[in-house]
DNA sequence: GAATTGGCTTTCGCCTACAGTCTACGGCGC
DNA sequence: GCGCCGTAGACTGTAGGCGAAAGCCAATTC
């Protein structure tokens, strides 16, 4: 259906709106606490957030609220919030979740893709292979990410792609030391997940999923980096 | 350490506080939204709710924040809270995502269970029998969630617990018309779940924890139940 | 007669203000 | 000198209020 007013579809802007002030308080704090400039354990007082971001508490407190759901701030009562700390226990049992959410979709993946979805993984991970050859950690992380995403996608199933996003970025958030690290072998174990997922093997994506991610899990034991 | 006081540890009361207002409020509306005393799609005025809980709107808030980021309810922004209305598809996918992390949690209950934990299980499933033998299907309901979770804690891993917790409450909303009928079947296999996890059976464990699983998404689907 | 536009009502989003509670520090008694 | 109590400060929890956006209905115009 055409608007009458013959203007294109797509080319108008939309008009961008600014949006709910607290999920933008949400999207900076996420991003204080992703990139340590809030660490944790970390006491972060309302009012202060409120007065450096320049709204009231309001929309700071439900982006707390919001965020300690998700894991990245403990919520004491009649105390405030903190940055959580992450324990070493935790992160091994975040790390075996996402295996098998991750699994799972590479599993889902196998399964429905079709050939022009193949053909875009395939295109991601070259582009992840062009990033590490130019040693440009920041991209390939990226592209690391797009690529995961992009699988989820494929596996066409949205409540696990929800869960998975969370526990992905918390994952991240414990171990970018460690992925910053991992970025060639990273890519090499991708190549064999895509072609299982090509093949339509879905005991054999699973597979390649799992020792991709348990990798990652003996990367960040044999280092020995304490998470905190 | 003991305490100076000389009191037992656990024996004191705690001094029962009534607790953040918030989170009565959320459990209250929980509650109403499981038993259908709000319906799917019903549009959430935040003064109605505060009316009526006698309380103010800012506790409501964020109950309703929280009960958002859960998936009970859509938050629209600039309209409202709307409780969600459960899809045909999103059941399913729920349901495959319960059945990956329950099917985990046997699989590390079985490796971890001491003799004292499959004890314990066995007694809750005797109750449960029980229950379904004097057609006391509230109880029997009760007693299976409570397995449940003690397969969970059995199988040691928080994170896991977490999602897992909050998958199983929406699956039970979902599946509470096909959930009151299964009673007896349930628990012929919960008896042979348990059988696989004293046998420390990881595999035998998943295979009966997922048919187990299985079952409530095939009589789902053989009653023709429509979800909305 | 149908589409549009203007105003009106409802409800949300955010801010400000007050009361309750926890923590920390200083004075007092032993 | 050491430990306990009292008080003050700070922060959170809750309430109420104002401005603004979205939706609805009716009047108007083509």
């Amino acid at each position: 259906m055409l608007s009458t007013t013959g203007l294109p579809q797509g080319a108008v802007p939309k008009l961008e709106r600014p949006g709910p002030l607290r999920d933008r308080v949400y999207e900076a704090l996420l991003e204080l606490i992703t990139t340590r400039a809030l660490q944790p354990g970390q006491h972060l007082v309302e009012s202060e957030l409120a007065g450096h971001l320049g709204v009231s508490r309001q929309p700071v407190r439900e982006a707390l609220q919001r965020l300690s759901t998700e894991g990245w701030v403990d919520l004491r009562p009649a105390q405030g919030a903190f940055v959580h700390e992450p324990t070493e226990e935790e992160a091994d049992q975040l790390l075996t979740v996402r295996t098998l959410l991750e699994a799972e979709a590479a599993r889902l993946a196998a399964a429905n893709a079709g050939s022009a979805a193949i053909a875009a993984l395939e295109e991601l991970c070259a582009e992840g292979e062009r990033a590490v050859a130019a040693d440009d950690v920041d991209g390939a992380v990226a592209t690391n990410a797009r690529l995961h995403a992009k699988i989820m996608e494929l596996a066409g199933n949205k409540v696990l792609a929800e869960l998975a996003a969370q526990v992905d970025r918390r994952v991240r958030w414990y171990y970018t030391p460690v992925a910053r690290q991992r970025g060639r072998q990273s890519w090499i174990e991708h190549r064999e997940l895509i072609a299982a997922i090509a093949d339509r093997d879905e005991q054999r994506a699973i597979e390649a999923m799992r020792t991709h991610t348990e990798q990652t899990r003996k990367m960040y034991h044999e280092r020995g980096n304490q998470p905190r």
